[in-house]
DNA sequence: GACGATACGGACTGGCCGCTCCGCTTGTCT
DNA sequence: AGACAAGCGGAGCGGCCAGTCCGTATCGTC
């Protein structure tokens, strides 16, 4: 539905499809689900119309939109994990993804709960993402760095929370990092 | 409005609005906010009428179901910081806070987000327990217990953040004891 | 038991929103 | 330039749901 496509789209339906994403995003993210998909089309500069001959179902959207959030999470997160020194990669890559959810723990909510209701357009950036996080996590415990006694199913419920935790401290950047500190040192062995 | 009543209510009026304010606990906890009116009415065996008559407003509904749950656990905490060791008194508050909004945590958050556009009638439940954390906080922290980089603010928001957490781990009683190690840890100094 | 006050029920209304449909426009290819 | 496919817009439909209204039933009191 993502990748293979039958036949090129026309110029201008490639890039009336490519302001729905990006305004739907926008909108999704800063105001929430509930917003009309006729507030989305407009914004777009388009009519309902074609927003729904791009995406069949509201739903769609939502899920054309995560799509590309989780695949932007998952190759930073590579990026990450391969240039970091591997004791540090793992807090580098759950900070990461904390941040990059901002205002959307929608996300993480997917990714945390992946497989039992999601989608399965969702699933292969899910199961990267959690792959790696899986490798991550199994490296930083074998060096000593992580606590042994906390598994993958943990690490990304703690991810979900901690993204909620910070939805609430939005506006303050000192209390985010101090909550960041208490997370990871809670996660070192004791 | 929840307390100072004009005139006391007939018989069948009161059971009827104890009914209600219990289906609609339940209901909203378990499948959200989300749950038409109409089937709150029915399944406490009343017509709409008669919800309506009661809470003016789905929002009342939904506000006395709040204060009520604050109340409660208002009068919890409070019993529970007397009757622990103040060194612990702090976690143990955490503890139950995050577990009596199980699967509820637009609880936890109108808690955090309090007084910024919470209705009045929660300010005083709200304001009571925040006073009670804060209390356990300081003497936690003065006592060592408690690392001090850490102020009323980043707890609010880290029980949000629990909240979510454990809801992904409903099935999992170890894994929620193990993520309570994990905040716990952290919160000491270090 | 009878009477007024109080409360009840549920059909109904108004508004919102996801989605469809089709006459019109615009891009593309020759 | 012409012609045809591809795409567009937005009025309108249907379903859902919060909240109203009033004829009817029930409670409390004497």
């Amino acid at each position: 539905m993502s990748a293979a496509e039958g036949r090129p789209l026309r110029a201008d339906a490639a890039r009336n499809r490519a302001r729905l994403l990006d305004v739907a995003t926008e909108v999704f993210t800063t105001r929430g689900v509930g917003v009309p998909t006729e507030e989305i089309a407009r914004t777009a500069g388009v009519g309902v119309g074609t927003l729904f001959r791009h995406f069949p179902t509201k739903e769609a959207l939502l899920e054309a939109v995560m799509v590309r959030r989780l695949e932007e999470i998952a190759a930073q997160t590579a990026r990450l994990a391969a240039e970091t020194k591997p004791s540090q990669a793992l807090f580098a890559c759950f900070q990461l993804i904390v941040e990059q959810s901002a205002g959307k723990n929608e996300f993480v909510q997917a990714l945390a709960t992946a497989g039992v209701d999601a989608h399965a357009a969702l699933q292969d950036s899910t199961e990267m993402i959690q792959g790696q996080l899986a490798a991550l996590l199994g490296q930083a415990q074998r060096s000593g760095a992580v606590r042994t006694d906390f598994g993958l199913p943990e690490l990304l419920a703690l991810l979900a929370g901690t993204s909620t935790t910070m939805e609430h401290l939005e506006a303050n950047p000192e209390a985010r990092q101090r909550i960041f500190n208490v997370v990871f040192d809670g996660l070192r062995p004791h």
